[in-house]
DNA sequence: GCTTGTTTTGCAATTTTATTTCATTTCTGT
DNA sequence: ACAGAAATGAAATAAAATTGCAAAACAAGC
């Protein structure tokens, strides 16, 4: 894993904020040329330092999906069924985001669906089903107040 | 707010993953030709079903920042200091996400800091000077299982 | 069920952007 | 100071996005 420097910085810094910026514009405000530009960025993507470039939607135009956040209390700390119980929660579509942590419980996930119905039939594959759930507590989302990916840039 | 068709959420579904797909290749994906590909996802930007275009980093080569996930709870819901709270989360470039929530919490933080210095001093920034908030709990992400803004597509 | 007006499309042409080539400059380590 | 490696800019090339326009698909009214 090599280092970045401060050019680098400020090429992710533009893009995880806008990544259809021209590599001329880029350049412009960092004082590279474009192909200097390109090249760097080629090399951010190899080495991974970007992950990926997507598009953002607006739930709205999607059916309007339900956020649920939930707290997730695991029965025992065994490794491997960590590992397995991530591994589910990783392949279901429906979670955004899981982060397994430290405290009182063990994972936070950020679940979206369209209805109801479907968040319960979720809740019996995802922790009924899950012999190493021991509890979970649900808090529906009444606003998004903020959301994004966006990582501070030293 | 107008209506989406299949072509729509064919494309959109696309570019929630990668949005550098060329429109000739979502073109030849879903049927259509590449100007008219074009011209679909230029109105999805207009009408605000496609809110942004980003470079998702990853965190680990960017001083591996420590992702907190915080629970606040208000001491009043009174409105006008909901929304100035709100206002505050937004603004504070470590708070990555922010969630207005149902439940025993009001709301879901997540934070990405450098340091626990510099989260310690968050705190007190964000909570500790916050007369409505009553009490916080952190939980530190030992392991982002699964992180995006993928929304599931009807 | 036909007609008219509107919208969407594909093709071709144009423009813009990204990528490659290559000579030169800048760094690095000795 | 010097050799080797890496990064750069200018110019050329390739690829992609965008635009103009005629034809096709669609919808509403008669």
């Amino acid at each position: 894993m090599q280092a970045l420097d401060a050019l680098d910085y400020k090429i992710l810094e533009v893009l995880q904020v806008n990544n259809m910026t021209s590599q001329r514009d880029i350049g412009d405000q960092i004082g590279l040329s474009a192909p200097a530009v390109q090249r760097r960025i080629v090399r951010l993507r190899e080495m991974g330092a970007i992950r990926a470039d997507i598009a953002v939607l607006n739930p709205e135009y999607l059916g309007s999906p339900i956020t649920i956040v939930v707290q997730v209390e695991m029965e025992a700390d065994k490794v491997a069924l960590i590992n397995k119980t991530k591994e589910k929660f990783k392949q279901t579509p429906q979670v955004q985001q899981c982060y397994y942590v430290t405290g009182e419980v063990d994972f936070i996930l950020i679940i979206l669906v369209h209805t109801m119905k479907e968040y319960e039939m979720l809740t019996h594959e995802l922790f009924f089903n899950n012999p190493n759930v021991k509890r979970f507590k649900s808090s529906i989302s009444m606003d998004m107040v903020k959301v994004g990916l966006t990582v501070p840039i030293p």
